[in-house]
DNA sequence: CCTCATTTGTACGTATGTATC
DNA sequence: TGATACATACGTACAAATGAG
């Protein structure tokens, strides 16, 4: 197991408690001399680990005062879809797997270049369709390098996010990443699969994103109706 | 001055050292203990500071070897514009005044609500117009509080990014935000910026960033054609 | 307005584990 | 294998911000 680590632990443990509605946004966390107390560690392994929880944006930390719960955030590196009009509950979100995870070659029409171990390691690919209240929302391809992923290619993707998927399972974590956005118009196969007429406006993503493994990249193409729903995320 | 700590004393002499070119990329830094001793600061203080860079994307950091320039990042929070056939110099990138910055009420239309301290404070606007090789590629409108930035009006935001003259001179930093990307087509007031014919599809952001002050946000509106120059970014 | 306890931020020193070369 | 360098972790001390009184 990579978790070992003391921090990673707490983080856990910390980021599970927010997650799952122990702590509700407005919370305060106990003190880090409270934490240190309680899990039997320094106050620096406390701080780690709400360092880390800073940067996802489940708290928010100011001097003088206890760590604020800001809740599950919106999207880390990764987007979610909201409505633009009212509130909607994100369990609306369904998942149409349109190609199951395959072993294949490399996409040439990547925007940022496959490095050269991941090229050698081969690709997974995947596409995915998105509906929120059964109107299609997002089409995704997904491609990744086949490295180190025991069993990877059974996962259930419908339903379990790919990150959490590969957070839990392998200690995948997102770390960052380059994106580039274009404004297009629908083409045939996206006028179908996302229920548009000929040439209206489509926003692609084409991101690499990058992780706590060194050579371990994912290269992911978004294109989104955003007529309904806009796209939203943090940064 | 809010500079008297050592770290970011030390992340501003490394991250001027990278844009200035002393470090180019590919390059390692110092180790830890090398940087440690020559600025007789304890180790910690020194792995503060490479850490910032990190996160901001100057550096990367590999366990067992030393820290590598990866250069100065492409927006970091902001988004840069970059061909999509061509290599192209950030120096062709021009940007017109359409509205120099002008004391107004907080825009109506903003996708996120403007939070109570900074509605009292009152609302800094103003819009701009980039081009790239003397054709359009974005109009963006941007809305700040008006809270202790004094002579900020005088600024000239033609030649000075925005972002740099909070941080030089009102130790302002980016540390985040939320977006909210639609894709959709070009209206009359867009269709005369950008200089695109009706209907046009055209890439918007909403975002409200995030600063180091508690209080204090950025909101911008970015109108971007992607026909040529897509809009790249880090998260 | 000031004081004081609490809490986080910065900084130092030290030790050990682990990855890279 | 050994040297180097980064990662984790402990302990301590003081500075600075916050909020209660």
């Amino acid at each position: 197991m990579g978790l070992l680590v003391q921090y990673r632990q707490i983080y856990e443990a910390l980021r599970t408690q927010i997650v799952n509605g122990t702590y509700t946004p407005g919370d305060m966390l106990p003190s880090e001399h409270t934490l240190s107390a309680t899990y039997h560690v320094a106050r620096m392994t406390i701080r780690k680990a709400l360092g880390q929880l800073v940067a996802e944006g489940f708290i928010v930390r100011r001097q003088g005062q206890r760590s604020i719960v800001k809740g599950t955030p919106k999207g880390i590196g990764i987007l979610s879809i909201m409505s633009t009009t009212s509130a909607l509950s994100h369990s609306d979100l369904s998942t149409h797997i349109i190609r199951k995870q395959e072993l294949r070659a490399w996409s040439e029409t990547l925007s940022f270049p496959v490095e050269e171990k991941e090229r050698l390691a081969g690709c997974i690919y995947f596409e995915r369709l998105r509906l929120l209240g059964g109107v299609p929302v997002f089409f995704d391809i997904t491609q990744l390098p086949n490295m180190q992923l025991p069993r990877f290619p059974e996962y259930d993707l419908e339903n379990r996010s790919l990150f959490d998927s590969l957070r839990t399972q392998y200690q995948i974590v997102v770390t960052g990443g380059t994106q580039q956005l274009f404004a297009i118009r629908a083409d045939k196969r996206l006028q179908e699969y996302l229920n548009v007429r000929a040439g209206h406006p489509i926003l692609q993503l084409n991101r690499k994103i990058e992780t706590n493994r060194p050579d371990f990249h994912i290269y992911s193409q978004i294109f989104c109706v955003t007529q309904k729903y806009g796209l939203i995320g943090r940064f």
